[in-house]
DNA sequence: GTCTATAATTCGATAGAC
DNA sequence: GTCTATCGAATTATAGAC
């Protein structure tokens, strides 16, 4: 076969219809509030054509939830600049694709999802951080500290919508929260005895 | 007085059950899955009880999700100690009283929630940071910026369970967040042209 | 005050015609 | 490949007996 990959199928305009129809609806909805009638509707199909595409509800989200953080290669960045390179890059990768709200929404509610949000942090940000810890033993904790800030960035502004965090210009956010993912990678491991 | 609190009716101790299970099932489910008849089991009374009670699973998840940050007096805290004194309380907060837990996971896809839980860091928290705020027009910015660390911590923590923040000692927590709180509320607001 | 019975929806999933 | 029809289960909420 010349063709190595499978042939188009006339299928794959609806299939494609459908996954982003349902990525709006989980990202909006959640989860359990999002229905298969409602993401048909919008992708203006039958119901029944999401259930032979994907199987299940679970099947659909499992393929429309799939987000890759596209972490820049931060080989040739200064090491003064990380916090403030991973900041920018976070602000502007979800701020132009709504799977990221699609998965904070559902992992609240749903297992799976809640599973998939920590593969992405522990596998994606964790393989870049490990690449700046000079001590390999704090490099999971350097990390999920990163992930908390983060994550607490969009789940106050894309999700809960705090007034002083949604109207803030995403550069001001960037010189507020620089600091703390570049301390949280490369500052001092704190005094085991705080108290 | 002899009694000036309306006088204790028998149902009480069955209002206070059902508000108790409706904590934990909100806590652990999130507001779609948390059903009125789950919650009624747990607490050992009928499910129209319930409704009887609370009017609706609305006005339940109202009582549930009343929630006091009990935030301390910070006037006697000496300034340099604030962000310590605040990540220590918050996790003593919230580890041990899961409204939180529940108010978080609901407000990812109930609207009437996200308003509480905007309700909540905006005027309890907002009121607290506007004691130290050297300039008034950053005020509500910092208290953003603390709700965002905080909330980020607890849903990596608590919600999606991030095994690096699962696992750490609170007093390692406090180590590392503590400076970062110490910053928003009274560091240097970053240079607008950051670029 | 407490519970039974049920109304009125809504959803995910299936079967099968065309 | 696409759609109609529908099943079976689960939900909130209501009406009313005791």
């Amino acid at each position: 076969m010349t063709d190595a990959a499978p042939r188009a199928r006339r299928s794959d305009a609806t299939r494609a219809a459908i996954l982003r129809a349902a990525r709006e609806r989980f990202a909006a909805d959640g989860y359990d509030r999002a229905t298969i009638r409602a993401i048909a509707a919008d992708a203006h199909i039958d119901p029944s054509m999401v259930m032979r595409y994907y199987g299940s509800k679970e099947g659909l989200f499992a393929a429309a939830a799939e987000f890759d953080l596209r972490l820049p290669d931060l080989a040739g960045v200064p090491s003064g600049q990380l916090g403030e390179v991973l900041v920018r890059h976070f602000l502007d990768r979800w701020e132009g694709d709504e799977t990221l709200a699609a998965l904070l929404r559902a992992a609240s509610t749903n297992p799976g999802a809640a599973e998939r949000m920590r593969g992405i942090f522990a596998d994606q940000l964790g393989a870049v951080v490990a690449r700046f810890g000079t001590d390999p033993a704090t490099t999971a904790r350097r990390a999920g500290l990163v992930a908390s800030q983060i994550l607490g960035l969009a789940f106050t502004r894309y999700i809960v919508g705090l007034p002083p965090m949604v109207d803030a210009e995403p550069a001001e956010l960037v010189g507020w929260v620089a600091p703390t993912l570049q301390r949280y990678l490369t500052g001092p491991a704190p005094d085991p005895r705080t108290r």
